[in-house]
RNA sequence: GCCGAAGUGGCGGAAUGGCAGACGCGGUGGUCUCAAAAACCAUUAGGGGCAACCCUGUGUGGGUUCGACUCCCACCUUCGGCACCA
């Protein structure tokens, strides 16, 4: 049937340019600030614009996340589908470094790259929306919010020590320490003391839990949040030092074992570790410090290690029974969790029952789980057993109930007090870097931190010769006496400014609230724009993110409800995370020795364990057969990396996304090998093109006035097509919603292996009037299913009916449940659990028809032979299993 | 070590207590063609049988149930995250 005419073929190279360059020229994606439609917020992690472009695992997240918009769009909704750049942060600048380039055209050039690439897939972004973190006209307003968090109290300098990176010459978080390493360049972490900015992010430590329990996020983001906050309920107890005015104040969980407590271990780093030395341990403790400073994290965090510690010379009373106990310190306690010391308490706790075998201290039972047992005798600790055997809460059980009662009789007897603790740490927001947006604060002689006014904002960045980071520790910044040296607002005496920048984590704590208004020059965003426009509905990305930005967002949104800026205090209803997008990549084995060598920065990719990513050269040196491939991400580093625009020219921006869609759930890891997989999606688009041109001819505008009278009339093929049809798009609609593009697509190819049945059966022969309207009804409803995921084909074949305008703005149809109902129900037949007959009922027989007919099929007859029916178990619509048991002996 | 997710044909995957393997890739046979490609049709978990059919089968071993890929217990493997948190 089909012919060679040039329409009749799919050129999907033309078909893609024309309708993109329709798209950008009508402002199709442009979204009303208003309108009368419910609004609908489809975010995706906004990114930071590399050299290397985007590659088909950016797309992984980002088609997903457009089929949506566009589905919610012809849904009704009036859809926000934003798109920007996170501009700022040491990626950019180490690539401006090496290339000796400004990184802010460097950044304009690759969000360029970005966007023709994100273009030419045809994702629906409304480019009027762009924005870019490093333009004053965005940073003006983070410097703005940085000034709203210092007013509020949640600004502040703190001097402890930092971690520091000697390579990348400047301070990281905590949260930015990856096993004891630099997370961006993995060089190991020293520790430094620095004056820094922090944000006081535990103040909303409890409402960032709670507001876990409100929001439509996977559990495991969830859960990783809630560790990270890492809330613990215990008690605060001061423990005199003998002979001294000094107490050291230790946090524990375990308040009911404070009569176990035979010695006390402070971090390396308490301030009291000076004053508690005596003379005679002076040389030995001094000498631990500098090895637990000289420690690298990693060394530290073994939990596997001995446990080690030096007496300090000094005692302290525990407060509970007067006992003079030791006081040492070990690094195995940190000064950055609790109070930096701990009461040890051997026969319950591991770390301590360890410590204290090794240095032959006391053990004291507080709990016993028999009445011999002593603490000679004991093995391990006692964790969470037994009953007490002494103190005034003898006999009691070893439970959180007894910790609370404890805890209650510590306050009423002036020894402590219930507080809660958390893991959770302040955010340290500077960076001795240039590329980022400058703290706007001024330092004065006289008026110590002054903040800059808010009509000076923005505190521009400096244009800049060397942006190098100087190696004392200080910004680039530092050196540009034209930014340092100005006048302090309060007393316009000569001042200096701040020279530290802030992290990439300010600017992307609010970017989804500027998408709303984001050309606004008199404020960050109109209250009425976000009122309308947010929280984002739906938001989508990497689950790498799980914690840092996606707990410091949500900690800003609170703090921006807090300060009355807007009336909501979760920033993303619901959160996705996509799969990675793993390649097959060639490499080769290499000795423990090669692999420890840092190597120079041009090495094609990091080694992974024992295994190297191939170099050009060696792919022709190196013979195939002793190539080992291995799956690792796709990274321009690794040399793996398919481009969205080599697919798309090969096979269309369309296959691409058909192929992202069906070759996996959203959440899964996708492996790619080859392009066979989009290759495939192009034919199934050739094969749609083809059947649907064949039935083009029979096509009639006016289906929808004569297909209602002809209902009644339909026989069995043409009632299974419309079924089919109306069940395809119920299932479709129902699969976008829940993120379940895989098989949604899987019934589009359903449905077409169906219109092609009917195509075939039609043979030659000239359809009927009634068929032509159900083919006409076929083809304007596949185009319209069709339209969120292979947007380009379905606006053409939409103009090839005559229709005007796109797709995308057409009614999702909404399907018909009557069309879509099953004439006949499989109810399966079972004997003892085994499927042994199927029956073929229409859906509103009565179960005991349905009973009666299983019974009297000649498979369960003949299974029944000698046995008795013991009992039918009937699932309406599924199926009926006739229980048989071996008759009674005797009776046969 | 702890926490989490996963394990199904040759391959990607479908089915979340009720027909295991939808849909696609790959394979096989056929139609068309001088031939090939493309397309179309049929077939494709394994084993047995001429056949109708029968048996086995969702990482391994147990359990619950009329019935288990699905729920429970133990273990193995893979991936991700966290790691002396007092």
């Amino acid at each position: 049937m089909s012919d060679d005419r040039a329409e009749n073929r799919y050129d999907f190279r033309a078909i893609e340019q024309k309708w993109q360059q329709i798209w950008a020229e009508s402002g199709l994606f442009r979204v009303p600030d208003h309108s009368d439609r419910p609004k609908f917020y489809a975010l995706v992690f906004f990114p930071y614009p590399s050299g290397a472009g985007i590659s088909i695992g950016h797309c992984k997240n980002y088609i997903p996340l457009d089929v949506v918009a566009r589905f919610k769009r012809m849904q009704g909704y009036n859809v926000l589908h934003p798109m920007g750049w996170d501009a700022f942060g040491q990626p950019a600048e180490n690539e401006a470094i090496k290339q000796g380039r400004n990184p802010g055209e460097m950044v304009s050039e690759y969000a360029a790259n970005y966007k023709r690439q994100l273009n030419r897939v045809g994702i629906s972004y409304d480019w009027s929306r762009e924005i870019n973190s490093s333009h004053p006209d965005y940073y003006r307003w983070t410097q703005w919010f940085f000034l709203l968090l210092y007013r509020r109290g949640l600004a502040y300098r703190g001097t402890a020590p930092i971690n520091w990176c000697p390579q990348c010459k400047t301070g990281l978080a905590n949260e930015e320490v990856v096993a004891g390493q630099c997370w961006r360049c993995g060089t190991t972490v020293e520790k430094r003391p620095m004056p820094q900015w922090y944000f006081k992010i535990t103040a909303y430590a409890e409402r960032l839990l709670a507001g876990l329990d409100t929001i439509q996020w996977p559990e495991g983001i969830k859960m990783m949040q809630r560790e990270w906050i890492g809330r613990s309920e215990g008690a605060e107890v001061d423990f005199p030092v003998a002979g001294s005015n000094d107490t050291i104040r230790i946090f524990t969980t375990r308040p009911d074992t404070l009569w176990g407590a035979t010695f006390m271990v402070l971090a390396p780093e308490h301030p009291l570790v000076e004053r508690l030395t005596t003379p005679d341990r002076r040389a030995e403790v001094t000498a631990y410090i500098q090895k637990a400073q000289r420690e690298t994290e990693v060394e530290r965090q073994a939990t596997d290690r001995v446990k080690t510690g030096v007496f300090l010379g000094s005692y302290a009373i525990n407060p509970v029974n007067n006992q003079k106990i030791p006081i040492y310190i070990a690094d195995y306690v940190l000064m950055g969790y609790g109070t930096g010391a701990i009461m040890a308490v051997p026969a319950h706790d591991q770390r301590d029952f360890e410590f204290a075998r090794k240095y032959h201290i006391p053990i004291t039972l507080v709990y016993r789980t028999d009445a011999h047992q002593t603490s000679e005798t004991l093995q391990q600790a006692i964790p969470d057993q037994g009953t007490m055997c002494l103190g005034p809460f003898a006999g009691a059980p070893n439970t959180r109930d007894t910790v609370r009662r404890v805890i209650q009789w510590l306050e009423e007897q002036g020894l402590g007090r219930g507080v809660v603790n958390y893991r959770l740490r302040d955010w340290l927001i500077s960076r001795q870097r240039y590329w980022g947006a400058p703290i706007p604060m001024i330092h004065c002689a006289q008026c110590g931190i002054v903040p800059v006014p808010e009509d000076q904002l923005p505190v521009l960045l400096p244009p800049v010769e060397k942006y190098q980071p100087t190696g004392t520790g200080e910004s680039p910044l530092a050196g540009i006496p034209e930014f340092v040296h100005t006048t302090c607002p309060q007393c316009g005496a000569p001042a200096r400014r701040e020279t530290d920048t802030m992290g990439g984590f300010a600017c992307s704590s609010w970017y989804f609230l500027r998408f709303a208004d984001p050309h606004n020059d008199r404020e960050p965003f109109s209250q009425r724009a976000v009122d309308y426009w947010l929280p984002v509905d739906l938001y989508s990305g990497g689950a790498e993110h799980a914690v840092m930005h996606l707990l410091y967002a949500r900690f800003w949104t609170k703090v921006l409800y807090d300060a009355g800026l807007i009336r909501f205090e979760e920033p993303f209803t619901r959160l996705r995370n996509q799969g990675m997008l793993l390649a097959w990549t060639p490499g080769r084995r290499v000795s423990a020795a090669e692999a420890g060598q840092t190597g120079d920065e041009t090495d094609a990719g990091e080694p992974i364990e024992d295994w190297k990513v191939l170099k050009p050269e060696e792919r022709l040196t190196i013979p195939e057969d002793q190539w080992e491939y291995r799956w690792v991400k796709m990274s321009k580093s690794l040399r793996n990396v398919v481009t969205p625009d080599e697919m798309a020219e090969q096979y269309g921006a369309d296959s691409l996304r058909l192929y992202i869609l069906f070759a996996a759930p959203f959440e899964e890891t996708v492996l790619w090998k080859d392009a066979g997989g989009v290759e495939a999606a192009n034919r199934f688009l050739n094969r749609v093109w083809r059947i649907w041109h064949d039935l083009r001819p029979h096509y009639r505008d006016d289906w929808r006035v004569h297909l209602p009278a002809t209902r009644a009339g339909l026989n069995a093929d043409e009632r299974r097509l419309r079924r089919k049809l109306h069940q395809t798009l119920r299932k479709l609609g129902e699969d976008i919603e829940n993120f379940r593009f895989n098989t949604g697509v899987a019934a589009l190819m359903e449905f077409t292996n169906e219109l092609s049945a009917f195509r075939n059966a039609l043979a030659s022969t000239t359809p009927t009037a009634t068929q032509q309207l159900l083919i006409s009804e076929s083809l304007e409803t596949l185009v319209l299913m069709m339209a969120p995921v292979t947007p380009h084909m379905a606006d053409e074949l939409w103009s090839q009916l005559g229709k005007p305008g796109s797709t995308l703005e057409q009614m999702w149809p909404a399907y018909e449940p009557e069309a879509a109902a099953e004439e006949q129900i499989t109810i399966v037949v079972q004997v003892n659990g085994k499927v042994r007959d199927r029956l073929q009922v229409a859906p509103d027989t009565p179960q005991e028809a349905i009973e009666r007919m299983a019974l009297d099929c000649e498979k369960v007859r003949a299974e029944l032979n000698g046995k008795q029916v013991h009992r039918i178990v009937s699932v309406p619509g599924k199926l009926v299993n006739v229980v048989l048991r071996e008759s009674a002996p005797g009776l046969q």
